[in-house]
DNA sequence: CTATATTAGTTACATAAGAAACTATTTGCA
DNA sequence: TGCAAATAGTTTCTTATGTAACTAATATAG
């Protein structure tokens, strides 16, 4: 008699975390796509100029909160967006080790170049939803995010 | 006068595939933090094993269709599976390239392990919501996953 | 003051992941 | 047949990413 098989299943099909996964994934690398080659512009350096044009003047690590990027991840980006000119950084006179970051004109005009592009894309997403739905999704994404990460 | 500014802003922390992208992230890694020191696992392997723990005998290729994970991410999984001693592999007598892939005892021994803690973290997220929103979000999941890629 | 701890950011090292080229096998068709 | 195209999977090369260690500057406790 061989081993009794008492196992419960997971149904990757159905299961949350997994479906949130492929959609996402999917879904920002078809946004990606976009721009990646066209301005030669990683996720995560387009996330950092994302938030630079909502807002200016911000520190690395307020970058770091806001897309919820670690700090090494957006040093990286940072650097590489100051090599190829599309963000400025100043320290500030207060605390020499904060850096105050901005878009560069150059960086603006890309920024303002794919912003159309990743909200047409998400009009197009949405289309697929009424506006009810949509509305509901934004408030399941908010109550999902509340959840305590360690158990 | 200084250049007009006409630009679009895109709110980040509004838009929907960037809080779909954190939320995923942030789910993904605390189901993995679980399984990955206590069983060296990584995501990808768990994957696979968990569509073996669905199926057995599938290919590679399969695996790959049924995770939206790519060919080369499954081969790489599938190699460290097999040293660990994971997952048993033939080939088909019909098809020689073709792998025909199964869990060991030992790999259904950990699947069977990580399978409760897996469906335990998701009902610990789905207690967020009413049985009505988890259906609800399941359908707009369903939905959103229908669009067309490539514009 | 001054030694210690904290904070901001960077660098180095190890792993992971993706794209393209490659191997082996099988299929299709002239 | 037999040769080009297709398929399954692997390897190689290049980047990306995460963790930990490090540097520099500032804050704080004695």
């Amino acid at each position: 008699m061989t081993k009794k098989k008492s196992t419960t299943t997971l149904l990757l099909s159905e299961f949350l975390p997994y479906r949130l996964s492929v959609l996402s994934n999917r879904i920002s690398r078809a946004i990606a796509d976009q721009y990646e080659e066209k301005f030669q512009l990683s996720l995560a350096e387009w996330r950092v100029m994302a938030v630079l044009g909502e807002e200016n003047g911000l520190s690395a690590g307020q970058v770091a909160k806001r897309t919820a990027m670690d700090k090494v991840a957006v040093s990286r980006a940072v650097g590489k967006l100051l090599d190829a000119g599309r963000i400025v950084r100043y320290f500030s006179e207060q605390d020499r080790r904060r850096s105050i970051l901005s878009l560069s004109d150059s960086g603006h005009d890309i920024y303002s170049q794919i912003v159309p592009i990743a909200l047409e894309y998400e009009k197009k997403l949405m289309k697929q939803l009424t506006e009810e739905e949509h509305n509901l999704l934004d408030s399941l994404i908010e109550k999902l995010q509340g959840i305590q990460v360690h158990t």
